[in-house]
DNA sequence: CATGAATGAGTTTTCATTCAT
DNA sequence: AATGAATGAAAACTCATTCAT
């Protein structure tokens, strides 16, 4: 996008600007579609260069994968493990926080990716899921769970309810992005927050009512 | 996957059975990966029947989702319109249906191709969003819309309540499906609708607490 | 074109008519374009039947040719012979009749596909020029060769004064037909004969001069 | 056909290296008959390399008969503008000229190459008119229309007239070529000029006759 | 380091031809 | 005789990858 400064190229940073490149190539046209030469000249540099840095196109999206995870969770689930009292009070930011991050295209980038591509591939889906995934699904059932045992919350199945926690926060950004379907003010992101915590602390119903199975 | 008789070919069937062969290995490989040799070999046939009957690779997509299109929610959202009384009992039903379905290989193929390929394929997309996405949705947001109104359900957004409907079965599907990630029990779907209805009822709270934001 | 007498087909006409589609198929794509199946749609059969009657694609081409050979020049080239007196008259008899066959889509069909596509198939080539050229040539050439042993007609290398009697008919129509190049007025046969048969029999020279090489 | 030197490859040819073996292989098989691995080979290069240069196959004949033009009649076709006196004289030459370059293999492979595949490519056709035919066509017609102004040449249709100049040649070139007809002598080109000529200029007739018509 | 010309294996697509009915 | 479903060999075109410079 921006031309480099004439001369004198940061090495360092070529191999961090072909994968950027990648990235958006491969969002942009998919894995497969996308071609290396798309890539290059995107970053601004030769096929042969990418060839340099990496070894197939294959390594392209591996990279870009290990490198998004790294800094993953890191911070943010750090700070769920010391969570004292409510626990809501903590979903609520864990949530909100989701909910910036993923609006963010810079953000959902890989993400996305991943769910497009990865069952292609193996190898990074087993990556992501151990890094990524195996990290916040456990950290945010610890949280809930705690906040079961401490008699904040219903005693439910903590495993299960993180789906419902970020489930639709998933969903709402689908519809829109796939389908375009989003309500008549673009993304609502603080009236879809407010509708799903609502939901999601108190439920539904207007009155409790028997529940028969 | 058995072979037919050698002669007396049911005419009729192929174009079917080359949709079929085909939607097996869009899934199985991905549409780009996926050969026209494999979707004919899969089927039984030779490739240049494939072209026979469809013109183009892209062909082949475009009516695997028409063909699965048609026949949608036309049953199950018909019930919906006429439900009297408290819609949970609907919902819950529709929930459990939606669910199943999902659950069942056959059934969740299409949307999972969807999901995956559809963005490349514009007219795709749209087709799904028209002829599946904007009846079953409103059709859902109506419900619950009256279920607000005759006071069984609190006064939230309909149209945003749809997706904390839908997103918990999303997600928990495609983390059983993309990344394996499952409760230890498989799918445990009894045990998921219950803590998915438990907290769309009833929410996650064992008491109301004030809200601020 | 019009559909056959509902039953009762005229079995015999069968092999001419999709010979008849194979011609106008040829014309209008060029044989290598042209399908089989084009041919056996235009024809009013199946594929399957033009298989019946010719082995080959090929064949077909070859007996297009074969068969509009033969009852070439019988008639006309007859008359030839028996000129007698100025062979300017004949000569002028037998260039309108050439222009007016060759300016008859029907009639230009032939000479225009063996043109076209002879080349490639040595045989077709070979039978033409048998069955036609040989024949045709040597007739115009007997005649203007007589014409010149009468005092008729200059002495002129009879063989290569036939290039002078044809060629300007040839391009005339080769240029309206391959670049919609005529003059104002169509084809304007009339004016071309008049100013064609002008310059053969008494060239453009308004007094003679001397020729020097 | 020669093999370059492995290495050192002259980049800047390449494109008109193909394009060389491309028309070889055009006039060989035909357009279509001839396959782009022909080309490559007979390039000596490969497939691939083709496409690098050209989008398509198409692309080849269009880019052949592009390069062709160019440089066409600009030498020529200036003097004819500014003959004085008889324009015999310079129809000698033209004709001469003509004559000499048809019957140059290479000189004749572009308008071969036209005729032959042109009607299937309108784009080539209609570019071969504009460029060559017509600059070339008018210039003949104003240089016989200014001999019959000044009295040199019998006042005729100087449009139809160029056909009756260039058409002996155009059939004499062509008899020999598809058909293998001509002289006992190859194409005795100096007797077939000097026959053209004599009856061009003077007619067939020993006398004038009194036309009727 | 960097380039981009060159390759060739791999894919989609076409179509003459066959053959069971 | 007639059909048209089915085949498969062949051709156009693509693109990841290499390598001489």
């Amino acid at each position: 996008m921006d031309k480099q400064p004439k001369f004198k190229r940061r090495a360092e940073a070529r191999p961090d600007e072909v994968l950027d490149a990648a990235l958006e190539m491969f969002l942009e046209k998919g894995f497969a579609a996308a071609k290396v030469e798309d890539v290059a000249r995107r970053a601004g540099v030769s096929k042969g260069l990418v060839y340099l840095y990496f070894p197939s196109k294959d390594a392209l999206l591996e990279a870009i994968v290990r490198r998004a995870i790294s800094p993953v969770a890191d911070s943010a689930l750090a700070q769920l493990a010391v969570v004292e009292g409510d626990p809501r009070v903590a979903l609520r930011r864990v949530i909100g926080a989701l909910m910036v991050q993923l609006s963010d295209p810079q953000r959902m980038a890989i993400p996305k990716l991943i769910l497009r591509e990865a069952w292609q591939f193996p190898k990074v889906a087993e990556m992501y899921r151990r890094e990524v995934l195996d990290r916040a699904i456990p950290a945010v059932t610890a949280l809930l769970q705690r906040g079961m045992d401490q008699g904040y919350l219903r005693q439910l199945d903590a495993e299960l309810t993180v789906r419902s926690l970020v489930g639709p926060i998933a969903v709402h950004l689908m519809l829109a992005e796939v389908f375009d379907i989003a309500p008549g003010d673009g993304l609502a992101l603080e009236r879809f927050m407010d509708n799903h915590l609502a939901i999601l602390f108190d439920g539904l119903s207007a009155h409790p009512m028997e529940h028969g199975q």
